[in-house]
DNA sequence: GCAGTCATTTGATTCAGGTCAAGGCGCGTT
DNA sequence: AACGCGCCTTGACCTGAATCAAATGACTGC
């Protein structure tokens, strides 16, 4: 889950692809136009197979991806919500570790491997792009193990939804604070990228919703009225650059 | 925590720091040659501090390095334990998002980093070497999430004792099984390693005492009669390249 | 508008691991 | 060899989250 900075850079694009971005670079856009193509997958279909070979890598468009590992007996865990702008994908690797999946109905702008391992070799800029991209992701994924080893669920909940309404949320016509965003995860995904059961899960969402912090409408639209509120639930230091 | 593949690359190198590799690349190493240099950290002494300027980075030659974040309340998250060949540091960043310490005495190899950062620029070999540990820093560190998020204590007392066993352990001349290894970690910080508290950590370690899954000689030295049980507790998949 | 299905909520109970509290023991020092 | 400091172990108890079990509610297709 990358940080917020190269998103910004991105938030104008007409393609909001972060590995390459025709906002700031149009030149390698070209090239990429001409290996990319958008496909639709439906919600809970799979995108890549653990251990599979990965013949692309790919861009979320719209809806969510859930990236995950599950162990023998059934347990899984979700490593990474994959959200528009994120990348999916490994270059110079026949397969991915884990499995990708649709959370919902999601496109994905995707680009051959090989080709694109071309491209990432002829520009250093794409090249250094994705390795900042590393980083980050690598760093937010660290950041995601406090969460994991240290918080309590009630925590949990807090910083994830804390994450959704800074990487999907809207906020009010005059109040910056007031934060509307729609729930791409069931609960028992959310559960799973959480470490907890979906009956706590929901538990703790509804304690949440007894205490004011969040409202919801309807199945998937959560609002959060205050979003310093909620960062005080979620023990995130106000910057907000570094709890995913 | 880095994949065991170009580890096996280096095994044989004098100096085992990974970002470059005497045995692989000697024009390259003699570059880096004329910017490095040593320094022994004693036990427990921070090495860089989350959000302070990093004017190095870093390979630990010999002893254990802890990669932490700590919540206000003091609750700490062990990020990484950083053994020798392990490379420390964000290029291209002016400050490291985690608290880093040394487990024990430590010796590193530190590179100043204006410098080691042009060095990624004219070498693509090493950029391309350090994209390749990112991603399976990447790896290694959401398949901890899987630890830290659906494993019992057992478990994941077991998937450490692996892991240290695959970095640290040597096997006994006529029984390849059976593996000895000095843990670095004193039971605090195994216990935030894993979200643990440290009683629970002791508690597992004797249980698996009692089971014969290890034996302990001194403080220090973990014995592992026999690698395939233990890979059973850990739920690992016998190819042990993918868990840390 | 209605039935059916699946997600969600809520309740009751259990249990793994956390908390609090003593000891015990390895190891460096004198 | 004895001392003392930390680290480690073990015990008793408690609590937060898991488990088991219904009931309710939201969207789907008819």
């Amino acid at each position: 889950m990358p940080s917020p900075k190269l998103r910004e850079n991105c938030a104008d694009c007409p393609i909001r692809y972060r590995a390459v971005c025709a906002y700031c670079e149009p030149d390698e856009l070209e090239v990429l136009e001409r290996i990319k193509s958008y496909s639709e997958i439906a919600s809970g279909q799979p995108i890549f197979f653990a251990g599979e070979p990965m013949t692309h890598v790919a861009s979320v468009v719209t809806g969510a991806a859930v990236l995950s590992r599950t162990l023998e007996d059934g347990r899984r865990q979700i490593n990474g919500v994959m959200l528009p702008s994120d990348f999916i994908g490994r270059p110079w690797r026949e397969t991915i570790p884990f499995d990708v999946t649709a959370a919902g109905p999601v496109t994905l702008c995707r680009f051959e491997r090989k080709a694109f391992e071309a491209i990432l070799k002829e520009t250093p800029h794409v090249s250094e792009r994705l390795l900042s991209m590393t980083l980050d992701d690598l760093d937010a994924a660290r950041d995601w193990a406090v969460v994991l080893g240290r918080m309590a669920a009630r925590e949990r909940i807090a910083a994830f939804l804390l994450f959704l309404s800074r990487r999907l949320g809207k906020p009010t016509p005059g109040n910056a604070q007031r934060i509307t965003f729609s729930m791409p995860l069931t609960r028992e995904a959310i559960a799973d990228a959480l470490g907890l059961t979906l009956e706590t899960a929901s538990r703790q969402m509804s304690a949440l919703r007894r205490d004011g912090l969040i409202e919801t409408e309807g199945r998937s639209t959560v609002i959060v009225p205050d979003l310093t509120a909620l960062q005080d639930e979620a023990q995130d230091d106000a910057d907000g650059s570094d709890i995913l």
